[in-house]
DNA sequence: CGCGACGTTGATTTGCCTCAACGATTGTGG
DNA sequence: CCACAATCGTTGAGGCAAATCAACGTCGCG
């Protein structure tokens, strides 16, 4: 568990045994079971969390009232609303749990405190949010360069996880296509 | 000039006179004539920018040849191509001026230096990362949830420097939409 | 077993693009 | 300083990708 995260970390930068005593010193364990809510519109997001094992999506509901994901967490991957956290405006968003999950939760009443005994953690979590960031700059470029039946393969070519973990219509909604929409590309190639 | 950048920089982080006097000397001035690049296809990019005066544009040319725009940047914003800065691969973007602009330029050789000198630039760059992370998740938000013509409305609204400062067809660009189409957006309210 | 969640299929509609042709404005070299 | 070329914006006709709407099939689970 801690050392899922030790692991992670030190792809970013170098740390030692104590240090990461030090880090885990400020998370906790935090179980989601499926369908269970980690964030829900209107709240605060207070927290970073590392996703030891599982899989959350994060979604806004539109004028309309549909569903619309923004974005899929899962193992070994850093997630939270950004927006909420650092804004420390309501969100506008829900984090819900696609299975049961597994999460380090670092609060950020204590993220400062951390910056400070540990500072190069500091670092890391520039270098993460830079890592974070680049994948959305590729992500607008690509959305926008393609068509959904390209996005559609692509996406499960490139991430065959998800196709297995999480449902169509998710997809379908992550990638802005609507699921009948999604389900007739399938249908076309006739596949596998 | 200095005080442009120094009152910027204090809106994330204290720092003394001093301080950014040595911040200064990390960097250096770079002007542009409109229409001269910043940064080809193709070439690794290898500095941070902040924008005090002008106006850029970045974007790449698709598969059919068509530029499309990513993203703009004006007075007192801070540039560069992430992508192939972090991750040192060559650019497949264009970074070019789209009126004479004079920028500070941060190279990337000295940006590990500066960061060990003055450790709490590390935090700048971290909450500058994470306020531009934002700044595109609103974006990509927006962008999905709305038509053509609020998208536009919408962006001439709030962003009436830009409607000022840049042509048409590169705000239509910028919105994924064809130049046509905005024409034609802006002809059905017989604005004005 | 029955119900809710998920996926499929077909008919119809629509938002926006593409293509093409034509003004208006700007700027530049002879 | 004028002429001609770019550059930028407009307008209209036609087409297409994907949404919407509606109905039905299927599976898993309490």
């Amino acid at each position: 568990m801690i050392t899922t995260l030790a692991t992670y970390v030190r792809n970013y930068i170098d740390i030692s045994d104590e240090e990461m005593q030090l880090f885990y010193k400020y998370l906790r364990v935090k179980k989601l079971k499926k369908k269970e809510y980690l964030l829900t519109e209107g709240r605060t997001c207070q927290a970073r969390y590392f996703i030891i094992k599982g899989c959350l999506r994060s979604f806004y509901i539109d004028e309309k009232g549909v569903e619309r994901i923004l974005d899929f967490g899962i193992d070994k991957w850093w997630f939270t609303n950004y927006n909420s956290l650092i804004t420390q405006n309501p969100s506008e968003n829900f984090i819900q749990a696609i299975e049961n999950s597994e999460l380090l939760e670092l609060h950020n009443d204590c993220f400062e405190e951390l910056l400070l005994k540990l500072p190069k953690i500091e670092r890391f979590f520039r270098v993460i949010m830079e890592k974070t960031h680049i994948a959305y700059l590729n992500r607008i470029k690509y959305t926008r360069s393609f068509t959904g039946e390209k996005l559609y393969k692509d996406f499960i070519h490139s991430n065959p996880v998800f196709a297995q973990r999480v449902p169509q219509y998710m997809i379908a909604s992550y990638l802005d296509l609507s699921p009948e929409f999604v389900s007739k590309v399938r249908a076309k190639d006739a596949i596998k």
